[in-house]
DNA sequence: CAATCAGCGTGATCTACATCACATTCGGAA
DNA sequence: TTCCGAATGTGATGTAGATCACGCTGATTG
């Protein structure tokens, strides 16, 4: 499938745009190709754009002083992904972000996504939406990081995306649970 | 300074309305007391609004399977509480809200709030910047949750809210950090 | 091909925090 | 004023998970 069907088909489950409306919109969109292991933000960077998958999958992480990596998300095809903090306060960027897989993705600037906003008041909704849906899904997490042991988080996370186990390596996945990778290792052969 | 103005200046900070549009804008919520201890929202029922707080001080909560309490957030004048997945996909509450103090709050209903957002460009704005902020927040908070331990994250907390300390019993401030009230009780006596 | 390294498993030990138990203080209601 | 329950302090003990140390395997690269 093209690019634009699979962001046509996104929006489309959110709000209804005219062919000509999304045609503009998806205007301003630019396609980028990176390498397994590539980095599209790195932390202390401008942020200027967020990123919509295609295909692949990235990763969004922390990296605190010890050096250690914690992963705030796993981006699969549809998903978003940027340092909203950074792009929407127009700051250095805090986290990071690179591929896991190779991948595709389509690049928006911050100053697009504004412009395209303003424009088009469906494209505002279906941002307030996208945004809503980020918030509830972080907020879920955060309850189930205080309420849930590791086991228990690992297996809502398997889940949840049951192609990640194939796709990711298992220290990654510690990272997100928040865990030691030995911690992880013992958790599934017991 | 009352509801009206209180508000307006909430607003104002992200984007401008005329007083015609604030005005229609203010006509859809309601004002509403609350004794200390009142629910506002209780898991299990249907959620119908959005809060904005006036003044006093609410808490959101989640009550696990062990009874355990759990505060997702602490909100202050000026701040908007629901449960916002419920609210947004019309489902049961999962979440409770409830005072800590005495409180005054605007009402919004959920079918008002899309109304407005529709009529009201600038409407739509906001809500998507203030659910962005809501957003960005919580991921700093899963992020703090992951990284840091309780002492680092209780001084976090009193930096960011210092009058939090005089208004909220020891207890609540525990079920914020996602710790036992015995931990934290240590941890301030030495 | 050898050499290197990322990914993963596993034992030993340490530690932050939970849990249980009980004492104390304090504010509000009768 | 007295009483009761909520809020808090604190000791003893148990446990999930961190950390350190080391070995194994399989993929990549010169």
């Amino acid at each position: 499938m093209q690019a634009k069907e699979i962001l046509r088909e996104h929006i489309d489950k959110t709000v209804t745009l005219t062919d000509e409306q999304f045609d503009y919109f998806f205007s301003h969109f630019k396609t980028q190709s990176f390498k397994k292991g590539q980095a599209i933000i790195t932390a202390g960077d401008k942020v200027d754009c967020e990123y919509f998958v295609l295909n692949g999958c990235l990763k969004s992480f922390y990296i605190n002083d010890d050096l250690k990596m914690f992963i705030l998300q796993f981006s699969m095809p549809t998903w978003w992904a940027s340092d909203f903090d950074a792009l929407y306060s127009n700051t250095k960027a805090t986290i990071n972000i690179d591929c896991i897989t190779d991948a595709e993705i389509l690049c928006l600037s911050n100053h697009d996504r504004e412009k395209l906003c303003n424009e088009i008041h469906q494209v505002e909704h279906f941002f307030r939406w996208r945004t809503n849906k980020g918030y509830v899904a972080v907020q879920k997490r955060l309850l189930s990081f205080m309420n849930n042991d590791t086991r228990h988080r690992y297996e809502e996370l398997l889940a949840q995306y049951p192609a990640l186990y194939n796709i990711v390596p298992k220290h990654l996945i510690a990272a997100y649970l928040g865990v030691s990778r030995e911690t992880l290792s013992r958790l599934y052969h017991s």
